[in-house]
DNA sequence: CGGATATCAGTGTAACTGAAATAA
DNA sequence: CTTATTTCAGTTGCACTGATATCC
């Protein structure tokens, strides 16, 4: 016993699963912020283009529920997207009190330079795990997340 | 295939390790916080306290490595805690540079009620995984912190 | 009317930065 | 002179709240 000599009690404050999720999905977040802002791009902009992507021209709101993001968030982030020409605004002439968001063709490129960013953090964030394990570790958090996402 | 009828296709967005991560510490979070938050305490004062608990009678800056804490906030928590009389800040005669600061008796029980607390989020938040489950996801994240841990 | 949408302004807070004072 | 510790003051990014105008 005692084979690492690191500490004599590693105890709860180490293994405890949300303190390591925490502190894991912390580092996730420095890569994934550095990744985006090396190409001069922050993560709410991957992720409305994301979700714009899989919807199609969408609301807002839809937006904003697809990419976990508060509607708030949603009109700053859309105002930076449509300075850049990466989105479309538009008011719907089917219900007036929305506007239709449409990805353009720079719009779609850039989510491809997003993609390709994103990817090479997923890969430094994985390193030390094996393909099964990573298999393993996004299988067991979204197990977690869909049960969580049921209780609302 | 299109079998929940969810979404034709959930994608990157809802699979990227990184965004499952930020989504379940997201959520783990506001799990603790609010536990926390139910017997009038905080994250960063339960960190302090099992810090200082494995550690015996230690330094500020000690406690801030061991907590992953900046030492700005180990200034703010230590006021807080010492005001409620959980821990005592004294100089440090063989170093004058430093505090030392201990645990008092009420510290302790202090740290119990937190890590009773703590552990009752720990059922919540993994309610969903088996007891194997939940010793690959722990095993998982360790291996992944050890690693970037190494490159500082 | 109740409910949804978009917008704006502001709050809370965790994590961090910079600088100063002090001492090893 | 360089490095470490403690402290204070301030910043940044992110998630969220409340209020308002508009529309279904």
């Amino acid at each position: 016993m005692d084979h690492t000599g690191e500490q004599e009690s590693l105890t709860r404050l180490l293994t405890t699963p949300s303190w390591l999720l925490s502190q894991s999905a912390a580092h996730a977040g420095r890569l994934v912020s550095d990744g985006f802002a090396n190409i001069g791009a922050r993560g709410y902009h991957y992720r409305i283009l994301a979700a714009l992507e899989e919807l199609g021209p969408a609301s807002q709101a839809d937006l904003g529920r697809r990419g976990g993001i508060d509607r708030s968030d949603v009109v700053a982030t859309l105002n930076e997207l449509a300075a850049k020409n990466l989105v479309v605004r538009a008011p719907d002439p089917a219900d007036r009190r929305r506007n239709v968001i449409t990805l353009t063709p720079a719009g779609h490129r850039e989510l491809r330079r997003m993609e390709k960013a994103l990817a090479g953090v997923q890969d430094t964030l994985l390193a030390p795990l094996t393909p099964t394990e990573r298999d393993q570790l996004t299988r067991l958090l979204g197990k977690l997340l869909a049960h969580h996402r049921q209780r609302h």
